[in-house]
DNA sequence: CGACAACTTGAAGAACCTCAACCCTTGTGG
DNA sequence: CCACAAGGGTTGAGGTTCTTCAAGTTGTCG
């Protein structure tokens, strides 16, 4: 039941035991509703989600209120996986559409780590690659323009649905508001008005009431300076 | 013998038997020369480093040649401890001082978490801790204005300086150049120096010839959004 | 002392922000 | 079915921050 939900995160292969053994492990299938806080800053956490439907981010507030994304989950995102060796997330995790997660307790990947230390090195490769993207979007944000650094979530975001089934490479759901996207920017949302504004008008891409088209793949990574190496795809 | 340099990336304790293990896994001790590449980007790695002594940085160079830092590394870091689950390095590794580090190859560190998985356990902190270090620069880079990163970059090394013993709080050796500064905080070496300038005419920090003095911490917290929580500190 | 690199300063312009107004869509109640 | 409210999206004008370019100045090392 899992298994098609991995396929984004994984150094090698999984095998029919240690699957199972994750499934069996899943403590209960939630849902949260959309725009919600699901794990809070700075409090201990028990329970790791994987991400099975919906978008997720993970945010920190500054002083004056402003909102700074940090990252934006997928579908088969283990998304606070970090919590289990940091027991208390320096940030926050939200929704940004409904969302329905597979909930492990600390306890069970304890156990699953123990039993299966091939199950521990896939879990320590995920948290990594959430690393590795983090250092892209310090590039993004440290050396790219306003445009670029959209380019730059469109062309990531693309990739990593494509990983998972959900993009054929064209278009594909995102359902953020401008708002979202400069938060993700480092921005502001009426620059990131202008910015799209600009993207659509010279054919590059286009983004409206949730969704992404992109005109011109080859341009879109040009401008966004990027190359999917560091998402270390297993489908090329 | 390594025991000291650990102190920064430690939850929980280390037993005598697993320090003793890690000392003797060590596979040598290596020195390289100020500003040279240790780790090339794209190529498979089969070693990781214990920073000793000097000062490293992770980096990513942009399409126009532009450098962003990703991290800067203090002694005691496993600086690139990504590479054993990652295999390949997405970022560059370089010495921005004459170093001295702990050579350790992947079989090592593999027998070592098959034997001790503490000490797994404390390697993937590690990274993790490198993993929130990245979040906040993301932070830094969205949401604060040049000062406000420069301020922080200070902040955080002298933060995690003093966890290993080579700050008191008042004033530390930080042998970079300014356009270091600015390849790390996302501003042109110009207007790094004009940050500078205008934090040493306002009393809270001056930069001179790879030391920082900090006059006022309070205000170089403050104009930093400075909150030393995501560094998981164990001396406090 | 001379050469070189790093640092410093000024002036002009580009990129982005702020503020304020307006538009468009969607949902709701009468 | 219409009126209207609310939230998100769009546009313009003007200001701030940061960059670019170019010209010094200072410090270091042979």
């Amino acid at each position: 039941m899992l298994e098609k939900f991995l396929a984004g995160r994984r150094r090698g292969e999984l095998s029919d035991g240690e699957l199972a053994a994750l499934e069996a492990s899943v403590d209960a299938i939630v849902e949260f509703p959309a725009r919600q806080i699901i794990v809070p800053h700075g409090k201990r956490v028990e329970t790791c989600m994987l991400l099975l439907e919906g978008f997720m981010t993970r945010y920190m507030d500054g002083a004056d209120g402003e909102r700074q994304l940090v990252a934006l989950h997928v579908p088969g995102d283990f998304v606070d996986l970090h919590s289990f060796p940091l027991r208390v997330l320096d940030h926050d995790v939200g929704s940004m559409t409904p969302v329905k997660v597979a909930r492990f307790t600390h306890e069970a990947i304890e156990r699953l780590i123990v039993e299966f230390p091939n199950l521990a090195r896939q879990m320590w490769f995920s948290t990594l690659l959430d690393a590795a993207m983090h250092r892209e979007w310090i590039f993004r944000l440290g050396r790219l323009g306003a445009s670029g650094r959209v380019a730059h979530l469109f062309a990531e975001t693309e990739r990593r649905l494509r990983m998972v089934g959900l993009s054929e490479g064209r278009s594909f759901a995102l359902p953020l508001q401008q708002s979202d996207i400069a938060s993700a920017c480092g921005i502001t949302p009426v620059h990131t008005n202008r910015v799209l504004r600009d993207l659509r008008e010279r054919n590059v891409v286009t983004f409206s009431r949730g969704t992404v088209r992109i005109l011109d793949l080859a341009q879109l990574h040009r401008e966004a300076e990027f190359d999917d190496g560091y998402l270390y795809p297993s489908d090329r």
